[in-house]
RNA sequence: GCGGGUGUGGCGGAAUGGUAGACGCGACGGAUUCAAAAUCCGUUUCUGGAGACAGAGUGUCGGUUCGAGUCCGACCACCCGUACCA
């Protein structure tokens, strides 16, 4: 018997496919079509276990659906701006357009071989001048429907390298190069108008029905939509021009709890005062220390500065609360100015207890007498009655936010707003490796975008890394251009876009991958939408929201129809694959990441370096990165094993949405398991016909066995439990071995067998196809059919339960009913040997599922 | 801090409120073999028992139900995101 050779047959098959143009995607209006997408990855410079897992679950869909008779769009391109080209041209002095293409080839030479089937002919990478200068175009028109604008904005200013820093890039408040302790910078910075489409975006989430409930609840929370009042308070001992001090709360109710006001350390009226207080400019400078990250903020330990300014109550004027500059107020949210209710709220507690504010309790339980209400360390958040509150006193929490906002109005002082979470998308980058922004500074015509015939705006070849900073600011030839409009000498924006722009159509690209407009038309209207969109739960919120407000400006522009505004139809977020992580300290005593070939684990537990011994610290299994060096090379399995087992073994165990650790021990298993079906389906190729009696009645089993089978592993592709589909699989195979059915028999159910498997084990499928006698590729064959007749089973198994508690089981006909059941349960042996001669309180017949006697 | 998720044998996991542990790995036993590899068959949640069987058991504590891994409440641990990592 010879073996199945993956490595000969592999390639064979990827060949055939590739001259029968079996995964070419050409437009058909007369065929329905489906388009699968995996988030395409950034290229750097390895596949890992990650890539083989996402582009398996949809090549898996692909295949099934190429099988139901979908003219199918499965394509492939490269997130390739980014940071990493930019690191590895300081520390490598490679360019990033080398390092970056080189990355690709490599990544591509190892995908291929994994025979996934994609249309490589649409191939696209957003660093190709091909793609951003059309992005380019985009953004132009984007700024001519007001969609891009100009404003002030922070960012992390390293000020030894004198450069930008991403918020990964600070550690501890310090840079991760020059350990300097890092400023927060105001810059010019471009926007995109998101915030305009905050009501849009929240209200169509409704209509995203084949979304994961998580991520739709996430994205909903991240809009963060809330009713409050706006209103102002009067301020006593402020600057100038600061007569009034506006705030946000949701919270009206409990004004005549408040103790404090709050602003952040940027609100204009700090920024006012720092001038004339050397130490609240020395408590600002060390806010602005924590960086720009809301993580970095909120955890911060809870300060304030007291200003001395004094707001008066908005409803009785002898009341005077203190203004205090504290470091965990957002300026980026609501007015950047607050009222603190520490009765009410748990960072305002906090906060009060440590400056020795007063705690007015104003809402009390229900249940609880209000002179016995006191407040520990614990803020009442509930619902209740309103207490210590003038007029307000008596009303639940919702009229007397009413009576509040009525007021308000009517001593024109505030009034209700609508607020949003959702902040404008800045996509400036103050750095090289990315899409420039299409515009030209002109002293005397100002802001003005690049002509659409000058497009692309390419990087120059010959960017020099070696100070850091933006090599673009730096470079004279490419940054002095002649202004668009008037032909005088003026400048090039030196910003480039945020990664997250090029990520937010490249789907749409991908329909018209060569055009020489962002999208065509016909093409767009055709693929759109991309029915099915795999990827990391890691991009939920951003990368997804993102593009939902894209689809948006691009229908605006012109560029999608508007079927296309919400442009994924059904989302599927997959598990990351996690792997423990290795380090060791170095002498300096900073933590050195080692890779998993590195480290020798003992029987143990315990892990040592291969080379030089040392002990190893083994950490939680986390998420697959470079940085922690916890990645698996999937060459080596395919090498060994083949892609048909990397890909089976991906699919097997774990549940797609889910975390899967990776270990190495299934990839054997796995392995065995495809060559014990070509053996199986050689064995059925040449065994004798059998005269056998009952050879029908065993051809007939192995039909029945043939059919579940269809049956459950188009309910675990279509239910996107491949894991599931695998085990039914590892079933089927079972009964197909311990099945002495005659020789048609079997080939058949082999042929069945080959077709279930194809998605998953596409070559392994089609060798067998072709060694039973198929006709043409299997990659052109159908679904097999499903015969329901089949599935049907005479009798059933029903266990029958005593108090709750499983004691036994009784055979019945499939088609018996709740009093014929009864009848067997009460002659039962093990029922009447716990009756004990008694009756039972109680008899509960569930048909088809359970029986339970209580007594 | 905040938002979202996950938690079941030695391991990965299965289970429309209805037999907890399908399927796979590992381990153990057997067949085949001069022997091994490969392959095939069987056992395998834990405790007690020769066994029939009994008791316990799905992160922790409590609740709803004839019946809870599944529903509800409180907690614990870990993971993802937190707007300049992609």
């Amino acid at each position: 018997m010879s073996r199945y050779n993956a490595r000969e047959t592999e390639p064979k098959w990827q060949a055939a496919w590739e001259a029968a143009g079996s995964f070419r995607a050409e437009r058909d209006p007369a065929r329905e079509k489906y388009y699968v997408l995996e988030m395409f990855p950034y290229p750097s410079g390895r596949i890992h276990m990650g890539h083989v897992r996402n582009y398996t679950m949809g090549d898996v869909v692909a295949r099934y659906k190429r099988a139901r008779g979908f003219n199918v769009l499965h394509p492939m391109g490269w997130d390739a701006f980014g940071l990493p080209a930019e690191n590895a041209a300081m520390e490598k002095k490679v360019s990033p357009a080398v390092w970056t293409y080189q990355n690709i080839g490599t990544m591509k030479e190892q995908l291929k071989p994994l025979g996934f089937s994609l249309d490589w002919t649409r191939e696209l990478a957003t660093c190709d001048p091909e793609y951003y200068g059309q992005q380019q175009a985009m953004f132009i028109d984007m700024m001519e429907a007001g969609l891009a604008y100009r404003k002030n904005s922070v960012v992390n200013w390293d000020p030894v390298d004198m450069t930008v820093l991403a918020n990964e890039q600070v550690e501890n408040g310090r840079g991760w190069r020059s350990g300097a302790l890092v400023e927060r910078r105001e810059l010019t910075q471009w926007f995109f108008r998101i915030s305009d489409f905050s009501e849009e975006l929240l209200e169509a989430i409704g209509t995203l029905t084949d979304w994961p409930e998580k991520v739709r609840l996430m994205q909903a929370n991240w809009i963060g939509r809330s009713e409050g009042l706006q209103f102002r308070f009067a301020t006593l001992g402020a600057p100038e021009g600061f007569g009034e001090l506006e705030v946000y709360t949701t919270r009206p109710d409990t004004i005549f709890g408040a103790s404090f006001a709050g602003i952040s350390p940027d609100h204009p009226l700090s920024r006012a005062l720092e001038a004339g207080n050397p130490e609240l400019a020395a408590f600002n400078a060390e806010c602005r220390r924590i960086g720009t990250s809301e993580e970095a903020l909120e955890t911060a330990e809870k300060r304030g500065f007291d200003t001395g300014i004094r707001v008066v109550h908005p409803f009785d004027a002898s009341k005077e609360l203190p203004v205090y500059v504290a470091n965990f107020i957002l300026m980026d949210y609501g007015t950047g100015a607050i009222f603190g209710c520490p009765a009410h709220d748990q960072r305002d507690l906090d906060f009060a207890r440590k400056y020795g504010l007063t705690v007015t309790p104003v809402v009390c339980p229900e249940n609880q007498l209000v002179d016995e209400f006191v407040i520990g360390d614990t803020a009442f958040t509930d619902t209740g009655r309103i207490i210590n509150s003038g007029f307000l006193d008596g009303m639940t929490i919702e009229a007397a936010k009413a009576e509040v906002a009525r007021r308000m109005a009517a001593q024109g002082q505030g009034e209700l707003k609508v607020n949003f979470r959702l902040r404008d998308w800045g996509v400036s980058r103050q750095r090289f490796w990315g899409c420039p922004i299409p515009v030209v500074h002109c002293p005397s015509c100002g802001v003005v975008p690049e002509k659409k015939e000058n497009l692309p705006v390419e990087l120059p070849a010959d960017a020099s890394f070696d100070q850091p900073g933006n090599p673009l600011d730096r470079h004279p030839t490419w940054r002095d251009v002649p202004c668009p409009a008037c032909g005088a000498p003026a400048k090039r924006e030196t910003d480039t876009m945020d990664t997250f722009v090029d990520s937010s159509w490249y789907f749409a690209r991908f329909t018209a991958p060569r055009a020489d407009t962002p999208t065509v038309a016909e093409d767009a209207a055709y693929w759109m939408n991309v029915d099915q969109y795999i990827g990391g739960i890691e991009h939920a919120i951003l990368h997804l929201l993102y593009s939902r407000f894209f689809a948006r400006a691009m229908a605006k522009t012109g560029h999608l129809p508007q079927s296309a505004i919400e442009p994924f139809d059904s989302l599927f977020t997959q598990g990351m694959v996690t792997h423990e992580t290795y380090s060791t300290l170095s002498e300096a005593g900073r933590t050195v990441w080692h890779t998993p070939e590195e480290v020798e684990i003992a029987a143990d537990g315990t892990a040592r370096l291969r080379e030089g011994g040392a002990p190893v610290t083994v950490g939680p299994s986390i998420k697959m990165s470079k940085s922690k060096k916890n990645v698996v090379d999937p060459v080596d399995i395919t090498e060994q094993y083949g892609a048909d087992t990397a890909r089976w073994f991906v699919m097997s165990d774990s549940p797609p949405e889910r975390d899967v650790e990776w270990t190495a021990s299934g990839a054997e298993a796995a392995w065995r398991h495809l060559q014990r079906v070509w053996r199986l389906a050689a064995d059925a190729a040449g065994a004798d016909e059998l005269p056998s009696a009952g050879g029908d009645e065993e051809a007939l089993a192995l039909a029945r066995a043939t059919h579940r089978a269809i049956a459950e592993v188009t309910a675990g592709i279509e239910g996107f439990a491949f894991n599931k589909a695998v085990a039914k699989l590892y079933e089927f195979t079972s009964a197909v071995a311990k099945s002495s059915a005659p020789r048609a028999a079997r080939i058949e159910a082999m042929q069945v067998m080959a077709r279930l498997m194809a998605p998953m084990t596409p070559h392994l499928a089609e060798e067998i196809w072709a060694h039973l006698g198929g006709e043409g590729l299997l990659v052109a064959q159908p679904w097999p059919e499903l015969d329901e007749s089949l599935l049907k089973e005479d009798t059933v198994t029903l266990p029958i339960q005593i108090n709750g508690k499983k004691r036994g089981d009784i055979s019945v006909p499939a088609d018996a009913d709740r009093a014929a059941i009864e009848a067997m349960v009460m002659a039962d042996e093990t029922v009447l040997r716990y009756l004990d001669g008694g009756a039972p309180r109680k008899l509960i017949v569930v048909p088809g599922r359970i029986v339970n006697v209580v007594v």
